[in-house]
DNA sequence: CTGAAAGCGCTTACAG
DNA sequence: CTGAAAGCGCTTACAG
């Protein structure tokens, strides 16, 4: 794999490199001649000249490469988002690469020293717990960065949210409205902020209603999700299997809940109702169509690397977190 | 964002960069003294010294970089793979940057360009149609590069791939025997080798066969795709809604055909029988179990990193295309 | 056991 | 209008 460098176009054209570096970045301001602007650009299309942008990085400290550190990249949610975000990157010049964490804080912490030793110009960062160390180093370091779809406290790095109280609210609302026996709510038992704030959202809409509920919280651990929410679905329903709603506080929580329903031919609104955050594709095959919280992926990229690009550029611009707000996406998973 | 160099590091410790060098890569065939090893890497640490990956690639000429650039990152059977890709991967010291082409090949050209202009040391590729001129290139520079899931003919770029054909006619030959009136199968109007690999699957399967059986093909484009495949079916089973097969090439189609049945109150397999391509967590959610075709990711993610890094270590070494085998996960949803 | 020096492929302030 | 030169942060063959 040889490749051409810059030397080899002066070389032919009997120019300096300075000159052909001129002229191969249109630089203003400095004068050279058409004739041998021409014959640069010639010489380099024939033989075949490719910049070698390693080499621009070293000089310049700009990579135009971006660090994207996700908990799962095959997690349809990050898979979605990762790509608005590629989009957006790209017409900003960026490229973007990509590591998972698994939510492991050490696997955390050495994505983001393997990313800023690529000298990646910024980071798009999904924490996990108990990665606040990591994160303040950053700051310390002022590493241009911010945080996506969570976040953890004291930390000055910017972050890009959703109003997640405000709409678990609204949406326990919804369900509150309707009478219901026993409303569930189904989480994670975990630290982070941002899941907490759905609880959280849950509980002041209870606490707030005039309505006497039965309520119940399923919290499951990261790992083997999908059958500890099946065991709380079923022993919460083994017991009266009417007049209930689930609330799942994400769309992989949807997914293993409503799998257990459709296996055991509970029927959805007519005997558990049923509203999730998030979407998934996966909806579109449930025989009913599920009421859902709709994040605003679009704008959610949008505003990362718009702020990310700020960042990059003046690190001392002051960047604040953004906060978007969500939709109810009316299914008809609600009796 | 001040970072520390091995230079700091030298003037600190009062030796020669070369020094510093020596020790924090640990070469052997170096002897340097225990009480200088052991100074420069207090004072690495004290100082917080991170090495530039970009200097070390630019002499080195290795960014431990690896390109992967598929259709679209957000396709659950690309991030799928992906994921299983950046695992085996990191285990080997490479981190990947990925591109979405779209189908498009200028944007697949730009994306190969982009990638080697960054300087990855390797190409993972799931090539579009129309691709061949920018494959050939990389093939003229000897560029490093695999082509995954999907291939191209006449190029020398080793691949990882399935056996489309075979796996095809073996699951029009699971509909053969049950003596269905009318197969269908549903794919895609394109020229990509693979696809129409698979539909020659099974095309062969339905000649070899002995039973006198109605066939009937819905090809779709790649825009549109979903409304394509419903109004499709729609053609087909507004005249006859009983003992028919339908073979989806894809999740994506079978998302889409499913989808449809499912609103239309069509029963799988009661009236309609299906098999498609590829997993979905989607299946999940559909009230039968969806009798599918299953690629094996994590051999292929596993034999493309390999294949790659024999390439990248030496690219004279001779790199055959793997074909690997795939199962039929049994489902219910063939009566 | 350690260092001086060249060089990877670029950019850019400066000189002419 | 063009070039010589320094330098980005490393590695490494060579000398001592």
């Amino acid at each position: 794999m040889k490749r051409t460098s810059i030397k080899d176009i002066a070389q032919i054209a009997q120019v300096s490199v300075a000159t052909v570096s001129y002229v191969l970045n249109n630089k203003e301001g400095q004068k050279i001649s058409e004739a041998t602007k021409e014959k640069i650009l010639k010489i380099a299309e024939s033989i075949n000249y490719k910049p070698n942008k390693i080499a621009k990085s070293l000089k310049t400290n700009k990579t135009k490469l971006l660090g994207l550190i996700v908990a799962d990249i095959s997690n349809e949610f990050y898979s979605t988002l990762a790509r608005k975000l590629e989009n957006k990157a790209l017409k900003k010049g960026y490229t973007l690469i990509i590591g998972s964490s698994d939510e492991n804080a050490e696997k955390f912490q050495m994505l983001i020293e393997l990313f800023s030793q690529q000298q990646v110009d910024g980071l798009i960062i999904a924490p996990v717990a108990g990665s606040e160390v990591a994160l303040n180093q950053l700051i310390k370091e002022e590493y241009p960065a911010v945080m996506i779809d969570r976040y953890i406290n004291n930390t000055k790095i910017p972050a890009v949210l959703i109003n997640n109280k405000e709409i678990s609210e609204k949406a326990t609302n919804r369900l509150l409205d309707k009478d219901f026996d026993t409303i569930v709510y189904i989480g994670y038992q975990t630290t982070m902020p941002h899941l907490l704030d759905r609880e959280k959202g849950f509980d002041s809409a209870i606490l707030n209603s005039e309505k006497s509920v039965k309520t119940k919280k399923i919290l499951v651990g990261i790992e083997n999700t999908s059958d500890e929410v099946k065991n709380g679905i079923k022993n919460l329903l083994d017991n009266k299997v009417s007049n209930t709603a689930l609330f799942f506080s994400s769309n992989k929580l949807a997914v293993a809940g409503l799998k257990y329903l459709l296996i055991n031919n509970i029927k959805v609104p007519e005997e558990v109702s049923v509203i999730a955050f998030d979407e998934t594709e996966a909806y579109n095959l449930f025989p009913t169509e599920i009421t859902y919280i709709k994040q605003p992926l679009e704008e959610m990229a949008d505003e990362t690397i718009t702020i990310l690009d700020h960042l990059i550029t003046d690190y001392k611009s002051l960047e604040k977190t953004k906060i978007l707000s969500t939709q109810i996406i009316e299914g008809k998973s609600i009796k």
